[in-house]
DNA sequence: GCATACTAGTTACAAATGAAACTATCTAGT
DNA sequence: ACTAGATAGTTTCATTTGTAACTAGTATGC
């Protein structure tokens, strides 16, 4: 009874493969460029989407943990591309709020990303790009499950 | 004109994060109970799969790079799990082997793994599976030449 | 109101990673 | 043969990450 495993075979590892390439080459289009990093890159994106957000919330929306979110808000503001403001009612939170220079970051930035995204893309019809998005909404619903029962 | 960027809607980021959860959540599975970290595991997949090769087709084969597996390997040797033979015509080069205790460690996670494999895909069909796979492919094939044209 | 438990965010420290330099060996051109 | 360049794999060091502990503030129960 041989186990027929087969790394390349294995979904897990070629999902992971493929992220790798994707955040890689993705990262290279703005990282050396504009001097900010992938956790950087989601906060400004997040916050530019959701200003006013606190550090936790952005946290959860782009799936990042909160220390990697304190370390990107912090290096975001001494770059000036970010201010907080504290919360009047609550005096540990703070609301993040793009500055003028970050959303200028942010307008050059993204058209650059979605860009590279229809370079992903190019090779699939509209069925087949629903399919993606559809195929991957499903498996994350999996993997959220299963991460959960340990 | 505004740049309707959202990040949730991103694809790369939407690879990215389901690679992160299957990554961390498979990685239970084995992790702490083995000891073993993802390059461990990559290469000791490899390795059983592909007895006897040199450390840089394994980089290769599991898309790691040599670092990654000089120190995975390593640390299996360290471990137990894995073997090293000079070669004779090259004396650069090693072939890889595992050891008894390697392969029964790989005949232990691979049934994990596999099963784990098959509960992330338990909400899709046949064709989906197929699906699945087939873009897998065809994004990663865009993703290299996006990521070589830099 | 006061003790207990909880939450927001930061800091500290250990481990993992990435890039570059390095050692040892091999190959090719002359 | 000898040199220049390539290759296999390791080491070094700076940066990034993950975990846990921490600070400061808030909410709850009595």
């Amino acid at each position: 009874m041989e186990s027929q495993f087969q790394l390349t075979e294995f979904l897990p590892y070629r999902i992971t493969r493929l992220a790798e390439r994707v955040s890689r080459s993705l990262a290279g289009v703005y990282a050396d460029r504009f001097g900010i990093s992938v956790p950087q890159w989601r906060v400004l994106a997040t916050v530019h989407e959701f200003p006013g957000l606190a550090a936790t919330v952005v946290a959860q929306r782009c799936n990042l943990d909160k220390v990697k979110v304190s370390r990107a808000v912090t290096a975001l503001e001494q770059q000036g591309y970010l201010v907080r403001t504290r919360d009047d009612s609550d005096g540990r939170a703070s609301h993040l709020h793009l500055s003028k220079e970050g959303s200028r970051l942010f307008s050059e930035i993204a058209p650059l990303a979605m860009e590279w995204e229809a370079e992903l893309l190019a090779d699939l019809g509209v069925t087949e790009r629903a399919a993606v998005a559809d195929l991957l909404d499903r498996l994350e619903a999996r993997a959220s499950l299963l991460e959960k029962e340990h």
